[in-house]
DNA sequence: TTGTTATTGAAAATCAATTTCAATTAGAGA
DNA sequence: TCTCTAATTGAAATTGATTTTCAATAACAA
């Protein structure tokens, strides 16, 4: 709930504690809508105004290379990111609001298995996305 | 197998019949990979030579309209696009040279009925792609 | 064959993302 | 606390993909 363990953790990989960062991650860790960049500039300038758009960039990428984001792809585009779940998890997005939430419990095993036969592939990974409304915009 | 019925598509959507169309249509049309616009360029090209990239853009924009063509999400980039598949499919990729395989029968009902429920979410569809190595590139 | 109008490719414009750079600042060590 | 240095900053320039503009061309209906 809080954005302190990110800010431990990006000072764990020796980058260090400024205030460009603080705003960008407090931003994208409490939010529970997918963001784009420039969704994260606008909300973390309020919270610290001389922030400029390139830290928001260079700020997503460490995050992203740390796993505490993941990018979120959609069908009106695939620049958006949100906090990373942990473990293997799916998401769950509303098309209305962008509201996202994960879940998991999906089993695909007997399906990957019966393709990996019928096609010949050495099948690595997956992803599987649902899209709907939440409750808010039903 | 042939590019004819595209064309023919295309032509009973008011669509004019060009060269250009016609070399971007049988390169995208007979691929077993998804292409970017500028992987189409530079095949259509060896059809066409006085083709312009602008027109591949225009023609993928129109097959894309006409659900002949879809776009093609991967963690290295989500700007390639395939032959659509017909009626309810998935994507199978191979994430060494990107040959595609569709496939169905997918059965997430028990799945996303259970999701519904715990989360509140209306489920309205749902994305399931998966990746791996075919049997050349393993 | 003709006329209209969609389509073309080149060039310019746009837009997001990245790189460059000189000034600033976090934070390690004294 | 003070000093030093390398990481970080935001502005500006650059890049690269995509879109728009435009005058010339060509599809195709009549
Ligand atoms: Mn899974
Ligand atoms: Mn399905
Ligand atoms: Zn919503
Ligand atoms: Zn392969």
């Amino acid at each position: 709930m809080t954005a302190i363990p990110w800010l431990t953790q990006l000072q764990e990989n020796g980058y260090r504690l400024t205030e460009a960062r603080r705003a960008v991650v407090e931003t994208v860790q409490g939010s529970t809508h997918a963001l784009t960049p420039l969704q994260v500039f606008d909300l973390a300038r309020k919270k610290y105004p001389a922030l400029g758009l390139v830290s928001v960039y260079r700020t997503l990428e460490k995050l992203e290379e740390l796993h505490l984001i993941q990018r979120v792809h959609q069908p009106s585009g695939c620049q958006a990111f949100i906090s990373a779940g942990s473990g293997h998890q799916h998401l769950l997005l509303c098309q209305n609001c962008g509201k996202v939430e994960f879940f998991e419990g999906d089993d695909l095993e007997v399906l990957t298995e019966a393709i990996a036969r019928r096609t010949g592939y050495q099948i690595k990974e997956h992803w599987l996305q649902l899209f709907g409304l939440c409750q808010n915009c039903q």
